[in-house]
DNA sequence: ATCGACTATTCGCATAGTGAATAGTCTGTT
DNA sequence: AACAGACTATTCACTATGCGAATAGTCGAT
């Protein structure tokens, strides 16, 4: 539950209400798709029903009423287990790659697995080519820099499994499709 | 949806039901988290309501009763489009290490930022390690060597821009935390 | 005869996210 | 003074996806 745990960071600076954290995740994040308000909410409420947050006043001031919240102890606790534990990248299980080229080999065999990797390797390129742009613009914050570096580096790793993938079709096929 | 387009493309091999197909897929990706059954048939139900599956017969044959499925002429067009369609690869929105970077940036300060950073590559080399080890074993399989290439490209990607998180994290505080 | 394994499907529940609706208050305009 | 429109804050109804347990029939072995 990630949006949680960013909900859960963000009320760590102090006790806030719904409103204010979609604001300050967006902020936060500017590249990220912004929060919804249903999901900000929904995800409070699972915080609350979880005991790591709590209500710490309702209250109406020149507005409608706003129901603020602050971390409770195994609130604290829980963000920091989860600052503490490592993130798991993506394993085989969602290598949608190997996913997609699975599905072509099964679904059309090798010729349809060649077209596909290639056609994924020519967007892909394009898509780098677009990134390196974005780095390369004069106006680039760093959070832009560094999120087109992973980005990139990212496409470049897919683009090298693509290359090893396609020298090794005919094997690849011969075990996939018994 | 994945889980669909896998579904249809087991079968575009020939009609078959959710329990061969729930075979199906595992066989198809061993590395994967099985599919539960009831993933299977709801996936079957949405599949169906969208008009690209069918039901192709209902028969007890020493045995249950089995409702064995075929794809529509808009399956096969869904899939043919899945197929042609390049995947997106993760791009900044889910970009887990600069999430969590963020969230230890303003929840704890540059020093937390550091420990997360630090804490993370040590895990990601570790994994390199049984990624490694995973290749060199003698009875790998050739899906098995691909994955574990994939994984590796990928932490050593995701190592990459820790490093380079790291050298700039006095910038990065500035820019997040205002 | 009956116990357990296998085949096949269904059910209920939980999580997560989206867009629109609701409702109050404040500010500027005519 | 009235009212349009913007802003603050929350809720609602809906969709998608996934998981584990429950159900139910058949077959083979003891």
């Amino acid at each position: 539950m990630s949006t949680g745990h960013v909900l859960l960071g963000l009320l760590s600076r102090g006790q806030q209400h719904g409103y204010d954290l979609k604001a300050g995740h967006d902020a936060l994040f500017p590249s990220a798709r912004p929060m919804a308000y249903g999901q900000v909410y929904a995800a409070l409420t699972r915080l609350r029903d979880r005991g790591l947050i709590e209500e710490a006043a309702v209250e109406r001031a020149g507005g409608p009423e706003r129901t603020t919240y602050r971390l409770t102890p195994a609130g604290r606790d829980e963000l920091e287990v989860w600052m503490s534990a490592a993130e798991h990248p993506p394993s085989e299980v969602n290598n949608p790659l190997a996913t997609k080229l699975n599905v072509a080999l099964v679904a059309g065999g090798p010729d349809e697995g060649a077209l596909f990797l290639r056609r994924q390797r020519s967007a892909h390129t394009a898509r780098m080519r677009d990134h390196t742009q974005t780095k390369r613009a004069a106006d680039a914050t760093l959070t832009q820099v560094l999120a087109a570096d992973y980005a990139l580096s990212h496409l470049d790793a897919d683009v090298r499994w693509i290359d090893d993938a396609l020298a090794r079709l005919g094997e690849i096929t011969r075990e996939v499709t018994p």
